[in-house]
DNA sequence: TGGTCATGTGACTAGCAGGTCACATTTTAC
DNA sequence: GTAAAATGTGACCTGCTAGTCACATGACCA
Protein backbone atom coordinates (compact mmCIF):
# COMPACT_ATOMS: atom_id res chain seq x y z
CA UNK A 1 0.00 0.00 0.00
CA UNK A 2 1.00 3.67 -0.47
CA UNK A 3 3.45 5.24 1.67
CA UNK A 4 1.93 8.24 3.95
CA UNK A 5 3.75 10.43 1.32
CA UNK A 6 1.69 9.63 -1.08
CA UNK A 7 -1.89 10.33 1.14
CA UNK A 8 0.11 13.80 2.00
CA UNK A 9 -0.17 15.13 -1.79
CA UNK A 10 -2.43 17.77 -3.03
CA UNK A 11 -5.54 16.06 -5.07
CA UNK A 12 -4.78 16.81 -8.36
CA UNK A 13 -1.24 15.85 -7.98
CA UNK A 14 -2.35 11.81 -6.86
CA UNK A 15 -5.10 12.10 -9.38
CA UNK A 16 -2.13 13.24 -11.98
CA UNK A 17 -0.45 9.88 -10.87
CA UNK A 18 -2.79 7.34 -10.65
CA UNK A 19 -4.51 8.19 -13.88
CA UNK A 20 -0.71 8.13 -15.85
CA UNK A 21 -0.31 4.36 -13.97
CA UNK A 22 -4.06 3.35 -14.84
CA UNK A 23 -3.16 4.15 -18.82
CA UNK A 24 0.36 2.31 -18.28
CA UNK A 25 -1.06 -0.96 -16.78
CA UNK A 26 -3.97 -0.76 -19.88
CA UNK A 27 -1.47 -0.36 -22.15
CA UNK A 28 0.70 -2.61 -21.05
CA UNK A 29 -0.19 -5.15 -18.30
CA UNK A 30 1.44 -4.96 -15.07
CA UNK A 31 4.25 -7.49 -15.77
CA UNK A 32 5.69 -4.95 -18.98
CA UNK A 33 4.64 -1.76 -17.53
CA UNK A 34 7.24 0.87 -17.00
CA UNK A 35 7.73 2.94 -13.43
CA UNK A 36 9.85 5.15 -15.88
CA UNK A 37 7.00 6.20 -18.08
CA UNK A 38 4.41 6.20 -15.10
CA UNK A 39 6.80 8.85 -13.46
CA UNK A 40 7.37 10.36 -17.18
CA UNK A 41 3.94 10.77 -17.63
CA UNK A 42 2.28 11.93 -14.09
CA UNK A 43 5.65 14.69 -14.19
CA UNK A 44 6.99 14.05 -10.99
CA UNK A 45 10.44 13.02 -10.57
CA UNK A 46 11.94 9.01 -10.25
CA UNK A 47 12.87 9.12 -6.70
CA UNK A 48 10.06 10.66 -5.74
CA UNK A 49 8.01 7.41 -7.37
CA UNK A 50 9.51 5.45 -4.77
CA UNK A 51 8.66 8.02 -2.09
CA UNK A 52 5.09 7.39 -2.47
CA UNK A 53 4.84 3.75 -3.30
CA UNK A 54 6.79 0.80 -2.73
CA UNK A 55 7.34 -0.68 -6.89
CA UNK A 56 4.68 -0.30 -9.28
CA UNK A 57 2.63 -3.68 -7.88
CA UNK A 58 2.47 -1.12 -5.16
CA UNK A 59 0.39 1.27 -7.08
CA UNK A 60 -1.28 -1.48 -8.45
CA UNK A 61 -2.72 -3.11 -5.59
CA UNK A 62 -3.82 0.79 -4.60
CA UNK A 63 -5.46 0.79 -7.86
CA UNK A 64 -7.48 -1.98 -7.35
CA UNK A 65 -8.82 -0.92 -4.20
CA UNK A 66 -9.62 2.61 -6.01
CA UNK A 67 -11.44 0.39 -8.64
CA UNK A 68 -13.16 -1.56 -5.67
CA UNK A 69 -14.48 1.55 -4.34
CA UNK A 70 -15.89 3.40 -6.90
CA UNK A 71 -17.62 0.15 -8.45
CA UNK A 72 -19.18 0.06 -5.56
CA UNK A 73 -20.34 3.66 -5.46
CA UNK A 74 -21.11 3.40 -8.74
CA UNK A 75 -23.69 -0.03 -8.15
CA UNK A 76 -25.25 1.68 -4.88
CA UNK A 77 -25.85 4.71 -7.35
CA UNK A 78 -28.02 2.28 -9.37
CA UNK A 79 -31.01 1.73 -7.38
CA UNK A 80 -32.01 -2.28 -8.08
CA UNK A 81 -34.55 -2.08 -10.30
CA UNK A 82 -37.53 -3.90 -9.12
CA UNK A 83 -38.08 -5.37 -5.58
CA UNK A 84 -38.88 -9.15 -6.46
CA UNK A 85 -36.29 -9.93 -9.12
CA UNK A 86 -35.38 -13.98 -9.92
CA UNK A 87 -32.05 -14.98 -9.10
CA UNK A 88 -31.31 -15.00 -12.85
CA UNK A 89 -32.93 -11.00 -13.50
CA UNK A 90 -30.88 -10.16 -10.56
CA UNK A 91 -27.35 -11.79 -12.13
CA UNK A 92 -28.83 -10.37 -15.52
CA UNK A 93 -29.18 -7.31 -13.75
CA UNK A 94 -25.75 -7.35 -11.83
CA UNK A 95 -23.54 -8.18 -15.16
CA UNK A 96 -25.22 -5.46 -16.95
CA UNK A 97 -24.21 -2.81 -14.68
CA UNK A 98 -21.15 -4.33 -14.38
CA UNK A 99 -21.52 -3.09 -18.30
CA UNK A 100 -22.18 0.34 -18.00
CA UNK A 101 -19.78 0.62 -15.23
CA UNK A 102 -16.47 -0.51 -17.65
CA UNK A 103 -18.12 2.29 -19.97
CA UNK A 104 -18.04 4.51 -17.75
CA UNK A 105 -14.69 4.02 -16.77
CA UNK A 106 -13.39 2.19 -19.65
CA UNK A 107 -9.32 2.73 -18.75
CA UNK A 108 -9.74 1.55 -16.05
CA UNK A 109 -12.01 -1.56 -16.75
CA UNK A 110 -9.41 -2.11 -19.22
CA UNK A 111 -6.36 -2.34 -16.71
CA UNK A 112 -7.84 -4.16 -14.18
CA UNK A 113 -9.12 -6.89 -16.20
CA UNK A 114 -6.01 -7.03 -18.31
CA UNK A 115 -3.76 -7.52 -15.61
CA UNK A 116 -6.25 -9.97 -13.45
CA UNK A 117 -7.86 -12.13 -16.30
CA UNK A 118 -4.97 -12.12 -18.37
CA UNK A 119 -2.22 -11.72 -16.49
CA UNK A 120 -3.69 -13.28 -13.20
CA UNK A 121 -4.73 -16.62 -15.35
CA UNK A 122 -1.05 -17.15 -15.26
CA UNK A 123 0.60 -14.98 -12.40
CA UNK A 124 -2.00 -15.99 -9.49
CA UNK A 125 -2.28 -13.73 -6.72
CA UNK A 126 -4.48 -10.84 -7.32
CA UNK A 127 -6.69 -12.94 -9.41
CA UNK A 128 -6.75 -15.90 -7.24
CA UNK A 129 -8.68 -13.44 -4.64
CA UNK A 130 -11.11 -12.02 -7.15
CA UNK A 131 -11.93 -14.82 -8.04
CA UNK A 132 -12.28 -16.57 -4.84
CA UNK A 133 -14.80 -13.53 -4.43
CA UNK A 134 -16.84 -13.84 -7.43
CA UNK A 135 -17.33 -17.77 -6.49
CA UNK A 136 -18.81 -17.09 -3.09
CA UNK A 137 -20.74 -14.59 -4.25
CA UNK A 138 -22.08 -16.84 -6.92
CA UNK A 139 -22.48 -20.05 -4.87
CA UNK A 140 -24.77 -17.51 -2.22
CA UNK A 141 -26.46 -16.70 -5.30
CA UNK A 142 -26.83 -20.14 -6.78
CA UNK A 143 -28.05 -21.78 -3.96
CA UNK A 144 -30.48 -19.12 -3.71
CA UNK A 145 -32.36 -19.49 -6.77
CA UNK A 146 -32.55 -23.86 -5.74
CA UNK A 147 -34.58 -22.49 -2.64
CA UNK A 148 -36.44 -20.22 -4.69
CA UNK A 149 -37.28 -23.46 -6.83
CA UNK A 150 -35.58 -20.98 -10.09
CA UNK A 151 -33.38 -24.27 -10.63
CA UNK A 152 -33.34 -27.63 -10.47
CA UNK A 153 -31.89 -28.58 -7.13
CA UNK A 154 -29.89 -31.60 -9.01
CA UNK A 155 -27.99 -29.36 -11.07
CA UNK A 156 -24.40 -29.55 -9.28
CA UNK A 157 -23.98 -25.80 -7.70
CA UNK A 158 -19.98 -25.48 -8.78
CA UNK A 159 -20.98 -26.22 -12.49
CA UNK A 160 -23.51 -23.67 -12.24
CA UNK A 161 -20.89 -21.17 -10.83
CA UNK A 162 -18.37 -22.16 -13.23
CA UNK A 163 -20.47 -21.15 -15.99
CA UNK A 164 -22.06 -17.71 -14.40
CA UNK A 165 -18.34 -16.65 -13.77
CA UNK A 166 -17.47 -17.89 -17.20
CA UNK A 167 -19.84 -15.48 -18.85
CA UNK A 168 -19.59 -12.82 -16.36
CA UNK A 169 -15.86 -13.05 -17.46
CA UNK A 170 -16.39 -13.42 -21.12
CA UNK A 171 -18.77 -10.39 -21.10
CA UNK A 172 -16.67 -8.17 -19.45
CA UNK A 173 -13.80 -9.17 -22.19
CA UNK A 174 -16.18 -9.07 -24.79
CA UNK A 175 -17.38 -4.85 -23.79
CA UNK A 176 -13.54 -4.19 -23.22
CA UNK A 177 -12.10 -5.34 -26.21
CA UNK A 178 -14.96 -4.61 -28.39
CA UNK A 179 -15.22 -1.18 -26.56
CA UNK A 180 -12.26 -0.01 -27.59
CA UNK A 181 -12.44 0.25 -30.63
CA UNK A 182 -15.81 2.45 -30.52
CA UNK A 183 -15.42 5.79 -30.29
CA UNK A 184 -18.52 6.23 -27.67
CA UNK A 185 -18.06 3.02 -25.65
CA UNK A 186 -20.85 4.20 -23.47
CA UNK A 187 -23.34 4.61 -26.70
CA UNK A 188 -22.22 1.11 -27.86
CA UNK A 189 -22.96 -0.36 -24.47
CA UNK A 190 -26.11 1.14 -24.55
CA UNK A 191 -27.79 0.46 -28.15
CA UNK A 192 -30.00 -1.86 -28.45
CA UNK A 193 -27.76 -4.16 -30.84
CA UNK A 194 -25.58 -4.63 -28.38
CA UNK A 195 -27.90 -4.87 -25.29
CA UNK A 196 -30.01 -7.55 -27.12
CA UNK A 197 -26.74 -9.61 -27.58
CA UNK A 198 -25.78 -9.67 -24.25
CA UNK A 199 -29.35 -10.58 -22.92
CA UNK A 200 -29.54 -13.60 -25.85
CA UNK A 201 -26.45 -14.67 -24.55
CA UNK A 202 -27.79 -14.55 -20.58
CA UNK A 203 -30.93 -15.89 -22.30
CA UNK A 204 -29.07 -19.27 -23.15
CA UNK A 205 -27.30 -19.70 -20.50
CA UNK A 206 -30.45 -19.18 -18.12
CA UNK A 207 -32.57 -21.99 -19.86
CA UNK A 208 -29.46 -24.39 -19.99
CA UNK A 209 -29.05 -24.20 -16.71
CA UNK A 210 -32.55 -23.59 -15.26
CA UNK A 211 -33.10 -27.63 -15.82
CA UNK A 212 -30.07 -29.47 -17.39
CA UNK A 213 -28.77 -32.35 -15.24
CA UNK A 214 -30.96 -35.50 -16.50
CA UNK A 215 -29.13 -35.72 -19.76
CA UNK A 216 -32.08 -34.40 -21.15
CA UNK A 217 -34.27 -36.60 -24.39
CA UNK A 218 -32.77 -36.44 -27.56
CA UNK A 219 -35.28 -35.38 -30.51
CA UNK A 220 -36.21 -32.36 -28.75
CA UNK A 221 -35.82 -30.20 -31.42
CA UNK A 222 -37.51 -27.52 -32.86
CA UNK A 223 -40.59 -29.61 -34.72
CA UNK B 1 9.41 -18.63 -41.46
CA UNK B 2 12.89 -20.31 -40.37
CA UNK B 3 15.98 -19.89 -42.74
CA UNK B 4 17.10 -22.65 -44.70
CA UNK B 5 20.19 -23.57 -42.24
CA UNK B 6 17.56 -24.15 -40.19
CA UNK B 7 15.90 -27.02 -42.23
CA UNK B 8 19.37 -28.33 -43.00
CA UNK B 9 20.17 -28.76 -38.88
CA UNK B 10 20.29 -32.53 -37.93
CA UNK B 11 16.99 -33.39 -36.27
CA UNK B 12 17.46 -34.00 -32.79
CA UNK B 13 19.64 -30.28 -32.89
CA UNK B 14 16.41 -29.24 -34.46
CA UNK B 15 13.97 -30.85 -31.35
CA UNK B 16 16.18 -28.94 -28.82
CA UNK B 17 16.08 -25.89 -30.17
CA UNK B 18 12.11 -26.08 -30.44
CA UNK B 19 11.60 -27.54 -26.72
CA UNK B 20 13.83 -24.83 -25.47
CA UNK B 21 11.55 -22.40 -27.36
CA UNK B 22 8.25 -23.92 -26.73
CA UNK B 23 9.05 -23.66 -22.95
CA UNK B 24 10.04 -20.66 -23.23
CA UNK B 25 7.01 -19.54 -24.52
CA UNK B 26 4.90 -21.49 -22.22
CA UNK B 27 6.84 -19.73 -19.33
CA UNK B 28 6.83 -16.59 -20.65
CA UNK B 29 4.58 -15.74 -23.35
CA UNK B 30 5.79 -14.48 -26.37
CA UNK B 31 6.12 -10.30 -25.15
CA UNK B 32 8.64 -11.62 -22.50
CA UNK B 33 10.35 -14.41 -23.86
CA UNK B 34 13.86 -14.20 -24.28
CA UNK B 35 16.11 -15.58 -27.10
CA UNK B 36 19.28 -15.39 -24.34
CA UNK B 37 17.07 -17.87 -22.44
CA UNK B 38 16.33 -19.82 -25.32
CA UNK B 39 20.09 -19.77 -26.87
CA UNK B 40 21.20 -21.56 -23.50
CA UNK B 41 18.53 -23.89 -23.15
CA UNK B 42 18.96 -25.51 -26.31
CA UNK B 43 23.31 -24.97 -26.40
CA UNK B 44 23.45 -22.86 -29.50
CA UNK B 45 25.27 -19.84 -29.96
CA UNK B 46 23.26 -16.30 -30.10
CA UNK B 47 24.92 -15.88 -33.38
CA UNK B 48 23.58 -19.04 -34.46
CA UNK B 49 19.70 -18.18 -33.38
CA UNK B 50 20.09 -15.27 -36.09
CA UNK B 51 21.35 -17.69 -38.45
CA UNK B 52 18.26 -19.94 -38.07
CA UNK B 53 15.77 -17.64 -37.72
CA UNK B 54 15.15 -13.69 -38.41
CA UNK B 55 13.49 -13.02 -34.43
CA UNK B 56 11.41 -14.53 -31.78
CA UNK B 57 8.13 -14.35 -33.35
CA UNK B 58 9.58 -16.29 -36.67
CA UNK B 59 10.25 -19.06 -33.93
CA UNK B 60 7.05 -18.98 -32.46
CA UNK B 61 5.06 -19.01 -35.99
CA UNK B 62 6.74 -21.84 -37.14
CA UNK B 63 5.90 -23.58 -33.90
CA UNK B 64 2.55 -22.88 -34.69
CA UNK B 65 2.65 -24.51 -38.04
CA UNK B 66 4.21 -27.12 -35.85
CA UNK B 67 1.36 -27.29 -33.70
CA UNK B 68 -0.93 -27.26 -36.24
CA UNK B 69 0.19 -30.00 -37.87
CA UNK B 70 0.84 -32.67 -34.98
CA UNK B 71 -2.82 -31.43 -34.12
CA UNK B 72 -4.16 -32.96 -37.64
CA UNK B 73 -2.12 -35.97 -37.25
CA UNK B 74 -3.52 -35.96 -33.67
CA UNK B 75 -7.11 -35.32 -35.10
CA UNK B 76 -6.59 -37.73 -37.88
CA UNK B 77 -5.69 -40.63 -35.44
CA UNK B 78 -8.92 -40.65 -33.44
CA UNK B 79 -10.97 -42.29 -35.91
CA UNK B 80 -14.46 -40.41 -35.76
CA UNK B 81 -16.08 -42.31 -33.22
CA UNK B 82 -19.79 -43.31 -35.07
CA UNK B 83 -21.06 -42.42 -38.21
CA UNK B 84 -24.32 -40.99 -37.39
CA UNK B 85 -23.50 -38.31 -34.65
CA UNK B 86 -25.64 -35.19 -34.41
CA UNK B 87 -23.73 -32.01 -34.66
CA UNK B 88 -23.84 -31.53 -30.66
CA UNK B 89 -22.28 -35.04 -30.17
CA UNK B 90 -19.91 -33.93 -33.24
CA UNK B 91 -19.17 -30.60 -30.98
CA UNK B 92 -18.47 -32.49 -27.83
CA UNK B 93 -16.40 -35.36 -29.71
CA UNK B 94 -14.55 -32.06 -31.26
CA UNK B 95 -13.93 -30.91 -27.44
CA UNK B 96 -12.67 -34.01 -26.02
CA UNK B 97 -10.22 -34.27 -28.82
CA UNK B 98 -9.27 -31.08 -28.20
CA UNK B 99 -8.25 -32.12 -24.47
CA UNK B 100 -6.76 -35.12 -25.31
CA UNK B 101 -4.42 -33.50 -27.50
CA UNK B 102 -3.41 -30.80 -24.46
CA UNK B 103 -2.79 -32.86 -22.32
CA UNK B 104 -0.65 -35.10 -24.75
CA UNK B 105 1.10 -32.18 -25.58
CA UNK B 106 0.61 -29.72 -22.29
CA UNK B 107 3.63 -27.53 -22.57
CA UNK B 108 2.74 -27.27 -26.45
CA UNK B 109 -0.71 -26.52 -25.66
CA UNK B 110 0.02 -24.15 -22.68
CA UNK B 111 2.81 -22.40 -25.53
CA UNK B 112 -0.20 -21.88 -28.42
CA UNK B 113 -2.52 -20.54 -25.66
CA UNK B 114 -1.22 -18.69 -23.52
CA UNK B 115 -0.19 -16.29 -26.73
CA UNK B 116 -3.00 -16.93 -28.55
CA UNK B 117 -6.17 -16.17 -26.14
CA UNK B 118 -4.06 -14.33 -23.62
CA UNK B 119 -1.48 -11.92 -25.28
CA UNK B 120 -3.35 -12.26 -28.69
CA UNK B 121 -6.54 -10.81 -27.42
CA UNK B 122 -4.47 -7.87 -26.88
CA UNK B 123 -1.48 -7.23 -29.18
CA UNK B 124 -3.84 -9.43 -32.22
CA UNK B 125 -2.48 -10.90 -35.37
CA UNK B 126 -2.15 -14.38 -34.34
CA UNK B 127 -5.40 -14.75 -33.08
CA UNK B 128 -7.44 -12.87 -35.30
CA UNK B 129 -6.33 -15.81 -37.23
CA UNK B 130 -6.75 -18.09 -35.31
CA UNK B 131 -10.01 -16.67 -34.72
CA UNK B 132 -11.71 -16.69 -38.03
CA UNK B 133 -10.78 -19.68 -38.69
CA UNK B 134 -12.83 -21.35 -35.48
CA UNK B 135 -15.60 -19.08 -36.32
CA UNK B 136 -15.75 -19.80 -40.16
CA UNK B 137 -15.59 -24.01 -38.76
CA UNK B 138 -18.51 -23.24 -36.11
CA UNK B 139 -20.56 -20.98 -38.33
CA UNK B 140 -20.74 -24.09 -41.10
CA UNK B 141 -21.07 -26.35 -37.76
CA UNK B 142 -23.80 -24.57 -36.46
CA UNK B 143 -25.91 -24.22 -40.12
CA UNK B 144 -25.68 -27.95 -40.49
CA UNK B 145 -27.28 -28.59 -37.36
CA UNK B 146 -30.11 -26.11 -38.53
CA UNK B 147 -30.62 -28.15 -41.55
CA UNK B 148 -30.83 -31.23 -39.59
CA UNK B 149 -33.44 -29.75 -37.84
CA UNK B 150 -31.61 -29.88 -34.19
CA UNK B 151 -31.18 -26.28 -34.03
CA UNK B 152 -34.13 -23.71 -33.36
CA UNK B 153 -33.83 -21.92 -37.13
CA UNK B 154 -34.66 -18.58 -34.99
CA UNK B 155 -31.17 -18.84 -32.88
CA UNK B 156 -29.10 -16.20 -33.94
CA UNK B 157 -26.25 -17.62 -35.18
CA UNK B 158 -23.56 -15.53 -34.56
CA UNK B 159 -24.77 -15.65 -31.42
CA UNK B 160 -24.51 -19.58 -31.31
CA UNK B 161 -20.86 -19.78 -33.30
CA UNK B 162 -20.13 -17.23 -30.18
CA UNK B 163 -20.65 -19.58 -27.55
CA UNK B 164 -19.49 -22.44 -28.62
CA UNK B 165 -16.31 -20.38 -29.31
CA UNK B 166 -16.54 -18.95 -25.98
CA UNK B 167 -16.65 -22.53 -24.01
CA UNK B 168 -14.05 -24.14 -26.17
CA UNK B 169 -12.07 -21.14 -25.55
CA UNK B 170 -12.96 -21.87 -21.65
CA UNK B 171 -12.15 -25.29 -21.45
CA UNK B 172 -9.11 -25.07 -23.15
CA UNK B 173 -8.06 -22.55 -20.51
CA UNK B 174 -9.29 -24.47 -17.72
CA UNK B 175 -7.95 -27.73 -18.84
CA UNK B 176 -4.37 -26.28 -18.85
CA UNK B 177 -4.19 -23.96 -16.12
CA UNK B 178 -6.02 -26.76 -13.76
CA UNK B 179 -3.78 -29.36 -15.53
CA UNK B 180 -0.51 -27.73 -14.76
CA UNK B 181 -1.54 -28.63 -11.36
CA UNK B 182 -1.77 -32.16 -11.56
CA UNK B 183 1.47 -34.87 -11.55
CA UNK B 184 -0.20 -36.63 -14.61
CA UNK B 185 -2.17 -34.21 -16.36
CA UNK B 186 -3.11 -37.14 -19.11
CA UNK B 187 -5.17 -39.33 -16.18
CA UNK B 188 -6.35 -36.35 -15.02
CA UNK B 189 -7.83 -35.07 -18.25
CA UNK B 190 -9.11 -38.81 -18.56
CA UNK B 191 -10.37 -39.57 -15.21
CA UNK B 192 -14.50 -39.81 -14.31
CA UNK B 193 -15.03 -36.77 -12.92
CA UNK B 194 -13.06 -34.06 -15.27
CA UNK B 195 -15.22 -35.85 -18.35
CA UNK B 196 -18.87 -35.29 -16.30
CA UNK B 197 -17.87 -32.16 -15.63
CA UNK B 198 -16.68 -30.95 -19.21
CA UNK B 199 -19.90 -33.34 -19.99
CA UNK B 200 -22.40 -31.47 -18.00
CA UNK B 201 -20.87 -28.19 -19.40
CA UNK B 202 -21.57 -28.47 -22.40
CA UNK B 203 -24.51 -30.28 -22.14
CA UNK B 204 -25.76 -26.93 -20.33
CA UNK B 205 -25.09 -25.09 -23.22
CA UNK B 206 -26.60 -27.51 -25.69
CA UNK B 207 -29.71 -27.23 -23.63
CA UNK B 208 -29.74 -23.34 -23.62
CA UNK B 209 -28.84 -23.52 -27.72
CA UNK B 210 -31.20 -26.02 -28.91
CA UNK B 211 -34.13 -23.58 -28.39
CA UNK B 212 -33.91 -20.02 -26.92
CA UNK B 213 -34.92 -17.03 -28.80
CA UNK B 214 -38.81 -17.19 -27.79
CA UNK B 215 -37.60 -15.35 -24.66
CA UNK B 216 -39.53 -18.69 -22.20
CA UNK B 217 -41.79 -18.54 -20.36
CA UNK B 218 -41.33 -17.74 -16.82
CA UNK B 219 -41.83 -20.46 -14.37
CA UNK B 220 -40.97 -23.30 -16.18
CA UNK B 221 -38.79 -24.37 -12.54
CA UNK B 222 -38.69 -28.15 -11.34
CA UNK B 223 -42.08 -28.14 -9.91
C1' DT C 1 47.34 -30.11 -50.39
C1' DG C 2 45.08 -25.52 -50.75
C1' DG C 3 41.03 -22.88 -51.63
C1' DT C 4 36.18 -21.73 -51.09
C1' DC C 5 31.98 -21.50 -49.05
C1' DA C 6 28.65 -22.66 -45.21
C1' DT C 7 28.13 -22.75 -40.52
C1' DG C 8 29.26 -21.79 -35.57
C1' DT C 9 30.54 -18.37 -32.03
C1' DG C 10 30.52 -15.06 -28.16
C1' DA C 11 32.19 -10.45 -27.18
C1' DC C 12 30.18 -6.23 -28.10
C1' DT C 13 26.68 -2.25 -28.80
C1' DA C 14 22.75 0.34 -27.62
C1' DG C 15 18.71 0.73 -25.08
C1' DC C 16 15.57 0.12 -21.37
C1' DA C 17 14.36 -1.81 -17.01
C1' DG C 18 14.01 -1.29 -11.58
C1' DG C 19 15.95 0.75 -7.86
C1' DT C 20 19.28 3.87 -4.97
C1' DC C 21 21.22 7.85 -2.97
C1' DA C 22 23.64 12.22 -2.15
C1' DC C 23 22.12 16.48 -2.57
C1' DA C 24 18.58 20.60 -3.35
C1' DT C 25 14.47 22.55 -1.94
C1' DT C 26 10.52 23.35 0.84
C1' DT C 27 7.83 23.08 5.06
C1' DT C 28 7.44 23.06 9.85
C1' DA C 29 8.69 24.20 14.67
C1' DC C 30 10.55 27.25 17.72
C1' DG D 1 15.15 35.01 12.36
C1' DT D 2 17.51 29.76 12.50
C1' DA D 3 17.50 24.74 13.05
C1' DA D 4 15.41 20.48 11.92
C1' DA D 5 12.58 17.53 9.55
C1' DA D 6 10.12 16.26 5.34
C1' DT D 7 9.91 16.10 0.60
C1' DG D 8 11.66 16.57 -4.23
C1' DT D 9 15.18 15.29 -7.69
C1' DG D 10 17.83 13.17 -11.47
C1' DA D 11 22.40 11.16 -12.23
C1' DC D 12 23.97 6.75 -11.55
C1' DC D 13 24.27 1.57 -10.77
C1' DT D 14 23.40 -3.15 -12.12
C1' DG D 15 21.18 -6.34 -14.89
C1' DC D 16 18.56 -7.51 -18.46
C1' DT D 17 17.16 -7.27 -23.45
C1' DA D 18 17.56 -7.78 -29.00
C1' DG D 19 20.55 -7.84 -32.41
C1' DT D 20 25.40 -7.50 -34.91
C1' DC D 21 29.76 -8.77 -36.65
C1' DA D 22 34.67 -10.06 -37.05
C1' DC D 23 36.55 -14.12 -36.58
C1' DA D 24 36.99 -19.51 -35.81
C1' DT D 25 35.80 -23.93 -37.29
C1' DG D 26 34.19 -27.26 -40.22
C1' DA D 27 32.74 -29.41 -44.93
C1' DC D 28 33.48 -30.08 -49.68
C1' DC D 29 35.99 -30.19 -53.98
C1' DA D 30 40.08 -29.98 -57.28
Amino acid sequence: MPKQTFHNLPKDKREKIVNAAIDEFAEYGLENASTNRIVANSGIAKGSFYQYFKDKTDVFDYLMEVVAQEKTDFFKGKHPPQKNMDTFEYFRWMVKAGMEFNSAYPRMAQAASRVLFVEGLYYGKNFAEYHQKTQEALTAMIKQAMKNGEVDPSVDVELAVMIMETWSNAITTYIITEGMKQKDIMKWVRSAKTQEKIDKMLYVMEYGLRKTESKFEKSIGST
